[in-house]
RNA sequence: GGGCGAUUAGCUCAGCUGGUUAGAGCGUCACAUUGACAUUGUGAAGGUCAGAGGUUCGAGUCCUCUAUCGCCCACCA
């Protein structure tokens, strides 16, 4: 049979993968609205909208490759499947970007630009980055549905979150309280738990007594906060303090006035240090509790620049690390220092910036996760974080971390949900004297000014899954596509983001987000090691798609990578799939050589003459079915591998080295040898496509097929 | 401190519900090849499945302990 010229040279990805991109989307096959067939069932799964805080990483490309296999395979088996793109705001990440940038190229801060010049030029950084991580995601060959792209931070985004902040004030579930906040003074703005990152440091530990006539020695790494002290507390059952507790005591410390009352609390670890704590309520999340439990009060003497507020000209105004010193120096000349050791300790640090975080008490927004709901029983949002997965609503693979996440749950505080930065969405919450309103849009008359603050960036992207569907709107969408299928992520963001859509969403909707959770690990290089800017080992799926092309790079993803494992990825590994693509385009060269036009018409199904062919093709359907199973049971590490494995080393490598013989030397049952290799060979495009799919739609649109349509919606073999 | 995971060929890893001589890729060695493909083919070497015990007719796979490594959570002040 004639065949095409472009078979004479080695299969070229790069012409190849742009000019195929283009013909799905002008096919209009991205979107399920356009897809031919009588469509029941939809399958639907929502991008993990990037961050637009630059471009994205071979993690990135392992999402979309293991996504997109999802929808091409669903689509292929004839399901209505959406796919839907989009890019997250990311509030602090890219606020705290830009000002850098601005700091370093521009020596301005965000205070010399103003609210409006900042917003602007956050938006425009953000347009530019999310213009790159679209071209991207592209070139990966996502088959995404591009006319219902969504950003975090838009009007419709807007809208939703509105309305969920209203529903959740008017319920009591969101108040303004002050309470202890993890405060960044880097960046000046709180932070919730989630965005901390403890780094152990080197530290002391002092132990000493407040006044040479006070009875009890407590140990701190703090000594800066200690003027700030209401409490000793002690464990009841200490016998060594029991005659103290109750007794009060006016003190001066350092030159401040202290009030320290003896109290019991069973939170104390009689065993370490002097197994007495002194009680810091405004400068510590525990003491803070503890000044809940024993009514003390919260005197704050640190501020939002880490600067002390108390004490005299030695205090007032310094720094607390240098306040650390000027106390310690203090109790040293005093003879109140007994011990000083050096001690390992967990800093606190804010993700974004570096910055040390403070504890400060704050007037801020909160979500209450303990409260009854309104209308669902005694039910809390923390039960509705973790009945779905308790009651098997929603499966997570692989399953060991179901055991985290409850685990998380357990732990879970009430969730600080203003930020004060300027990238967000504004907290619909406006004021006017003693007057306060919470609304969807603005309150009507003159005076009201709106909060300054910004909402958390997971309290819009919790909604992720349904706000990308028009809701609040009641949308055709919303009834076609939610619960969404499966929910694609890498395992970090199990906690910050996972729980707060199954929240949101079972708040909302009274509904779960989605039913299988697919959680995917960190790529590493060649070496294992994290892929990090600094270390200069980052790979750029677009330099991969440019020089081995993007089925290579997703095929090297892929082959190996079982669900929640970390994956090394080397250019050695990703060249052995460059290669297999030319090996498949080669095959194709052999089968079309030597076939002739009518092997293709009409495709076998169905019992060949021969009983030999009849067994090729048995076998491979045999093959097939395996690799159907494991595509349903989520296992596209060994699908990929087996289809590689089968096209390779069995086709190729056995099944056509022996039809040479029987096509070449004119054996008389050729002709069924022909077919056969027609019949197995198209069927192993389709199930290859998922993995690889621009290099066999290229195939494809060659093939003499009648009646054919694009590869990526013909029917998955069965 | 609590929790979770890993340990399988020189290297990187698969091995789904326990079942015949334990698999792949890369690497190594030997050989082959002017007819689909050197981005190739054929073949070989290479593993007491971390260690010890247990359950079972049968264990890389299940249980217990030990060792080493990794990750997550947690403000021993």
């Amino acid at each position: 049979m004639e065949i095409n010229e472009k078979f004479l040279k080695p299969y070229d990805p790069a012409n190849t993968e742009s000019k195929i991109y283009k013909l799905w989307e002008e096919s209009g096959f991205f979107n399920p609205d356009n897809l031919l067939g009588n469509r029941k069932e939809s399958y639907t799964i929502m991008m993990p909208p990037p961050n637009v805080t630059g471009v994205l990483h071979m993690g990135h490309a392992l999402m979309i490759t293991l996504e997109d296999i999802m929808i091409r395979y669903k689509r292929m088996q004839g399901y209505k499947t959406l796919w839907l793109p989009g890019t997250d705001h990311a509030a602090i990440a890219t606020q705290s970007k830009v000002e850098k940038e601005i700091q370093k190229k521009e020596g301005k801060s965000r205070h010399d630009l103003g609210r409006e010049e900042m917003l602007k030029r956050i938006k425009e950084f953000a347009q530019q980055s999310h213009d790159t991580i679209v071209s991207q995601v592209r070139v990966m060959g996502a088959s995404c549905d591009w006319s219902r792209e969504a950003f975090t931070l838009d009007e419709k985004r807007n809208l939703a979150v509105n309305t969920t902040f209203k529903k959740m004030y008017d319920d009591g579930l969101i108040y303004r309280g002050n309470r202890i906040v993890n405060w960044d003074p880097k960046g000046q703005t709180t932070i919730s738990d989630d965005e901390i990152v403890y780094e152990e440091r080197n530290s002391k530990l002092y132990t000493f007594k407040y006044s040479a006539d006070f009875p009890i020695s407590i140990s701190t790494s703090r000594p800066e906060t200690k003027v700030g002290d209401v409490a000793v507390a002690v464990h009841p059952d200490d016998t060594r303090y029991t005659e103290y507790i109750g007794k009060e005591y006016d003190l001066e410390f350092a030159g401040v006035p202290i009030h320290i009352k003896i109290i019991a609390d069973k939170e104390v670890d009689p065993a370490f240090g002097t197994g007495a704590l002194g009680v810091t309520p405004a400068h510590s999340m525990i003491d803070w509790e503890m000044a809940d439990r024993h009514d003390l009060p919260r005197p704050q003497v640190i501020n939002e620049y880490a600067k002390m507020t108390v004490g005299g000209e030695n205090l007032l105004g310094k720094k607390v690390t240098d306040a650390r010193e000027v106390i310690v120096s203090w109790l040293r000349e005093n003879n109140l220092l007994e011990k000083e050791e050096d001690i390992k300790q967990n800093v606190s640090t804010a993700e974004r910036t570096g910055g040390i975080v403070e504890p400060l008490p704050k007037l801020q927004w909160f979500i209450n996760v303990n409260k009854p709901i309104p209308e669902r029983g005694n039910k809390t949002l923390k039960d509705l974080m973790s009945e779905p997965l308790k009651e098997n609503k929603i499966k997570i693979i692989p399953d060991y971390f179901s055991k985290t996440y409850f685990h998380w749950i357990d732990n879970l505080r009430d969730w600080c949900i203003s930020r004060q930065i300027w990238y967000g969405h504004r907290v619909p919450v406006w004021y006017k004297d003693e007057e306060i309103y919470c609304g969807i849009e603005a309150p009507q008359g003159e005076g009201w000014k709106q909060d300054d603050d910004t909402l958390d960036t997971w309290f819009s992207s919790g909604m992720w899954t349904f706000s990308t569907l028009g809701w609040p709107e009641k949308t055709k969408d919303m009834d076609t596509f939610h619960p969404t299928d499966v929910l694609e992520t890498g395992y970090e963001i199990l906690f910050p983001w996972v729980a707060r859509m199954i929240l949101m969403t079972g708040y909302n909707l009274n509904t779960i987000p989605f039913h299988t959770v697919y959680l995917h690990g960190t790529v590493r290089d060649g070496q294992g090691r994290k892929m990090s800017k600094s270390l200069g080992n980052g790979i750029d799926p677009l330099d991969i798609a440019a020089k081995f092309g993007a089925d290579a790079g997703r095929m090297a993803l892929i082959v190996g990578t079982a669900p929640g494992t970390d994956s090394k990825i080397s250019e050695d590994k990703i060249k052995g799939y460059k290669n297999f693509a030319n090996k498949i385009w080669n095959i194709t060269r052999f089968v079309l050589d030597n076939v002739d036009e009518k092997n293709f018409h009409p495709l076998p199904t169905s019992p060949l003459v021969n009983g030999e062919e009849n067994s090729l093709i048995a076998e491979f359907k045999k093959v097939y079915e395996d690799i159907t199973s494991d595509m349903e049971n989520y296992r596209f590490h060994l699908a990929s591998e087996k289809i590689y494995h089968y096209i390779w080393h069995r086709f190729a490598d056995e099944i056509i080295e022996e039809s040479k013989k029987i096509i070449l030397e004119g054996s008389e049952k050729a002709d069924e040898r022909k077919t056969a290799l027609v019949s197995i060979w198209t069927d192993c495009l389709k199930i290859l496509h998922p993995f690889m799919p621009f290099v066999t739609e290229e195939i494809w649109s060659m093939l003499l097929i009648k009646d054919k349509n694009l590869l990526m919606v013909e029917k998955w073999p069965s």
